[in-house]
DNA sequence: TAAACGAATATTGTATACAATCTACAAATC
DNA sequence: GATTTGTAGATTGTATACAATATTCGTTTA
C-alpha cells in the first residue's frame, strides 16, 4: 500500500522481507536454524546482506542470533506470549481511547470492508495481515506512530503462533463477532463499552491461544 | 553487573556498545552523520562489523540509516519525546503495580543506596545510568522481562535529551525528592499513593524537559 | 563401557576488493 | 540568471577470501 514504488531496495531489505514472510507464514517454524552459506547460495547472494537482514529480524523479535553459533527462528515461551498480550491490553486500550473520538466515516467504511474480506473463504493465508490492518485502522487516528510500530511488532510475533490456532479452531468465527461488536460500539461513540469489549477481545484471544499452546506442549513433551 | 565476563565478544558488539555510550553521553549529538570508512579506520576495524553495529543501534532507536546515504545519530522530535513519556506512564504504572507487593527488604536497601549515589557530586556523568537502575530495581520483581527491555530502550532514548536539561536546571534536585517520596510510599505498601506519585514524577519530568526543548527550539530557529 | 581428549570439518566473524549509488560542482542550455 | 545536464569524487552496498570459533566424531584412556 505504501512504500516508495521507485526506490532501489537493497538486497538486505529484500531478504529481510522474504524471511519475515516465511516466518510469519509458518514456512520457517520457531527453532529452525538458519545456515548463512546455505541460504545465501539459495538466494543467489553473498552472506553479507543476509547477515544484515538477520540482524534486522533479530531486532524485530523473529530471530535469535548467538555469536559464532548462528541464527535460529526465535521461539516464544508461553510466558512471553502472555506478556505480549498484556502489553497489547494496556497499549491498545490507551490508544483506542485516544483514537475513538477521531474516527471518521471513511475509517468505519474501511473497517466494514476489512471484516468482509476476513469473511472470504480464501482469506486464511492473509489472516494475520487482515487482523492487524483492522486494529491499525482503528488506532491510527490516535496519532501515536511509535506506539503503533511497537504494536505491529507485537501483533506479528503473536500472529505466527495464533495462525496455528486460528486455522483449526472456532476462534476465527469468534474474532469476526468480536470485531463487529467492537466496530458497532465505536460507531455509536460508546467509549466505555468499546474499551471493555476490546479488553475482553484481547483477553479471550490470549486465553484461547495459551490453552492451545499448553495442550500442544504437554503433547509434545510427553512423547 | 551482568554480561558474560569470559565471552569472546564480537567486534560488532563492542563497537555497538562504544557508539551507544558516545551517543548517550552526548559526544555524538543528534544529527551527527556517521561516515563508515572514517569511523572504521579510527577504530582500526573494517566496515563490516561497524555496519552491523549501526544496524543494532538503529533497532535501538539511536541511529537512522538511509540506503546509500549513510547513518546519522537519530534526532527525536518533541512529539516523539512526548509519546515516549506517555508510553512510560502507561507501562511503568502497570509494571510498578505488579512489582510493588513483591519488593523485598534487599530491594529497598539497593534503592536507598542508588539514591545516595545519585547525591554524590561526581555522579553527573552517570546520571542516566543511575536513574534507570533506580527504576529497574523497582520494576524487576514484576517479572516482565520484555516490558523491562522496552522500558530501558525508552529511558535511554529520553535520557540523551534529558542529560542536557538535568545538568543545568534544578530538575536534578526535584528528581531526588520524587525518588525518595516514591520509595517511602513503596516501603509503606501504599499502592495507590505510590502509583500516583510515579505518574506525577514522569509527567513533571516530561513537562520540564519539553519546556526546555521548546525554549531551545525557538532560540535556534530564530537566528 | 563411558568419559575425556583431539584432529577434521563445518560455520560464523571480519578484512579486502570491487560495484552501485549518491553528491557536488562545473558546463551547457533555455 | 535560472535550470538542467553531465562528470568526478565520495560514500555506501555486496562479493570474495581468509581468520577465528564451534561442532563432530573417532580415538584414547581410566
Amino acid at each position: 500500500m505504501d512504500g516508495p514504488v521507485l526506490s532501489k531496495r537493497t538486497m538486505a531489505e529484500q531478504v529481510a522481507d522474504l524471511l519475515r514472510q516465511r516466518i510469519l507464514l509458518g514456512v520457517l517454524p520457531a527453532g529452525t536454524p538458519i545456515r548463512q552459506e546455505h541460504l545465501a547460495t539459495e538466494l543467489g547472494i553473498s552472506r553479507i546482506p543476509l547477515r544484515e537482514a538477520l540482524k534486522q529480524l533479530e531486532a524485530e523479535g523473529f530471530v535469535t542470533i548467538a555469536s559464532h553459533k548462528g541464527a535460529t527462528v526465535a521461539p516464544l515461551s508461553v510466558a512471553e506470549i502472555e506478556e505480549l498480550f498484556q502489553l497489547r491490553l494496556h497499549l491498545e486500550t490507551w490508544i483506542l481511547s485516544l483514537a475513538l473520538p477521531r474516527l471518521t466515516e471513511g475509517d468505519f467504511a474501511t473497517l466494514d470492508q476489512l471484516i468482509a474480506e476476513q469473511r472470504a473463504p480464501d482469506s486464511l493465508p492473509r489472516w494475520g495481515e487482515l487482523n492487524w490492518r483492522f486494529h491499525e485502522v482503528m488506532y491510527r487516528p490516535a496519532d501515536r506512530p511509535l506506539t503503533l510500530k511497537m504494536l505491529k511488532r507485537i501483533h506479528d510475533n503473536i500472529d505466527r503462533y495464533l495462525r496455528l490456532e486460528v486455522s483449526l479452531s472456532a476462534g476465527r468465527a469468534r474474532a469476526f463477532r468480536e470485531h463487529e461488536d467492537l466496530l458497532a460500539h465505536c460507531r455509536k461513540g460508546d467509549v466505555a463499552e468499546a474499551l471493555d469489549l476490546l479488553e475482553r477481545h484481547i483477553q479471550q484471544t490470549a486465553d484461547s491461544l495459551i490453552d492451545h499452546l499448553r495442550a500442544r506442549e504437554t503433547l509434545t513433551t510427553a512423547d
